[in-house]
DNA sequence: ATTCAAATGCAACTAAGTTGCATTTGAATC
DNA sequence: GATTCAAATGCAACTTAGTTGCATTTGAAT
């Protein structure tokens, strides 16, 4: 008999949200789980130099995660966008994090993200945004 | 003898940050200030076509803009940089914004943004972002 | 008027992301 | 296991944003 699982394979996953579960996607969504940050797609072409997927491939896999909420994508103080997955970025969906312009790094806070505020009538929010930025204590003294 | 001015003229405020005054700096700072949003590098090339500034001019003025203070930078959901002048900027400073993803306009909140959680230790906060994202009453109704 | 660092214009370049199209493949059906 | 076909891939070419190097021009100080 089958052992029962409490949490999904990557690959059930993929095939949960109807779109083909391929090496690619596989690759990338576990990459995305394993980080602790959020990955650019040339961080990501590097860390998969191995066995290399086409850019432009690399660019529909992430567009498609993306599409099927398996991952976000959110753009970086220089332009550039990031990506992580869902299930990581849940953990850290509880407290607010400040980034360092100096290194790139991304450290949580023990504070929570403030809630919203009024709207006007007929608006409807999708997303708020907190972000804290400037010098971590390295940048700083190193 | 000299008029008393209350109100800065924009080739004095550019002389006293120590650049030099150019017609380039004049007709960019001037149009920031002028503008009701934040504009793209590429906004600002179209609304001066009719005597057209070099790009690479452009994006040099921008950055002097910049590093001197009088005008300031970020980055959209796109991953564009857009520009304002820091005296339309500080009139908005004092109240959060929410950013419609439809028609990209952004609207004035009654609400004061959230003011910054404790930081480790060593750190040295620069910037605080917060900003609303979704559809604005016209783009769900329209 | 002279002087020179700062600013400009132009050509060439990089990096991020997109599009079109021919080929391959996951997975559903037989 | 073989057949089928939309979905996914690989590759070439393209676009857009932004940068770099260098020769020429210019703001403003003297
Ligand atoms: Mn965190
Ligand atoms: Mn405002
Ligand atoms: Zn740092
Ligand atoms: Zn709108």
């Amino acid at each position: 008999m089958p052992t029962a699982k409490s949490t999904l394979s990557t690959s059930d996953l993929i095939r949960a949200t109807g779109v083909k579960v391929t090496p690619a996607r596989m690759r990338v969504l576990e990459l995305l789980n394993g980080a602790g940050r959020p990955l650019s797609h040339s961080d990501i072409e590097s860390a998969l130099v191995a066995r290399p997927i086409d850019r432009v491939t690399l660019y529909r896999v992430l567009d498609s995660l993306v599409a099927s909420a398996l991952a976000l994508k959110a753009v970086d103080t220089r332009g550039v966008y990031h990506y992580s997955a869902a299930a990581a970025h849940h953990r850290h969906s509880n407290h607010v994090h400040f980034h360092c312009t100096g290194c790139g790094g991304s450290f949580c806070l023990d504070a929570k993200p403030p809630s919203a505020p009024k709207l006007p009538r007929g608006f409807q929010l999708s997303a708020i945004a907190f972000e804290l930025r400037g010098k971590c204590k390295s940048c700083i003294s190193g």
